[in-house]
DNA sequence: ATTCTTGCAAATAGTTTGCAAAAGG
DNA sequence: CCTTTTGCAAACTATTTGCAAGAAT
């Protein structure tokens, strides 16, 4: 746990230099977020909930937008119908989603930086970033498709 | 346009086919879906509108759940917030899109078969699929981003 | 004729916002 | 104290659904 300490107190530390107060609600925000893998909103909250019973959806919405702004979380959304936040790796990066249970997972190591300077100037000059989403089927699911029908 | 009118052919070949009927909304939809350059639900409704007014976007939205249904028409939603449709290239393949304007565009000739293999494996036996989204700025983003503040 | 499709209005789901009360610095 | 943050309720947006009227085969 000494990567999400210091994880931890580097949010901390962004909310204060920014003149952002730092509440119980958000300290637990912070911790459920990074606590979970890429937690939606929904799962923040009722993590959240446990120690911080008070504490409202609301506030985790503008808590979770805070931090996007400040380039402190990163949003996986392929609409399907909720996002999924990644509070641990707050850059653009490859991410695996499940199209069965919705399930987001980091990208195993994959260097996609000469597949997407290529990838966009052949598209007429677009300039691509790292957000990468690539989709299909966990093993979890597999494992259910395959005993089920 | 001797393609998209052989697509159509298809399209209006698939709805009978599995028992359902060619309406006059059906076909504008049609149309319009493969005139638009991966057009949303909006998008779709507005052109459809123009020949066929009294037209309702609930049409344009079952038409196009019945058209994913059958598999020749594909989703692509980044969440953000809409999702757009690809009607001309019924098969999942990669698509870049733009976070500013939201702008969907194939990619380019791209084999990302043997990455996808490697990077399901590597990741625990996901099953991926050639659905792969790429973000970044269009071209017409750019410009505008450089001639703005 | 019979079944499918349509349009409307209402329901839904996720997310955002206005506002007065509460709390942080 | 003064400003920020909170919680609630209401607003909002995209999409789906129930139902009676209308159209396709």
């Amino acid at each position: 746990m000494a990567n999400s300490e210091s994880r931890i107190d580097k949010l901390v530390t962004k909310f204060r230099v920014h003149g952002g107060r730092m509440t119980p609600q958000r300290m637990a925000i912070l911790k459920a977020l990074l606590a979970g893998d890429h937690p939606t909103v929904e799962e923040i909250y009722e993590v959240v909930k446990r120690d911080f019973p008070m504490t409202s959806l609301t506030t985790v919405y503008r808590t979770i937008t805070l931090l996007r702004q400040a380039g402190e979380v990163v949003e996986v959304d392929m609409g399907a119908p909720v996002a999924h936040y990644d509070g641990a790796r707050p850059y653009h990066h490859p991410h695996l989603v499940c199209t069965v249970c919705g399930r987001v997972m980091d990208s195993p190591d994959l260097d996609v930086q000469a597949l997407i300077q290529d990838l966009g100037r052949r598209a007429g000059d677009w300039s691509l970033s790292q957000e990468v989403h690539f989709r299909g089927v966990c093993p979890a699911c597999q494992a259910r498709q395959a005993s089920d029908g």
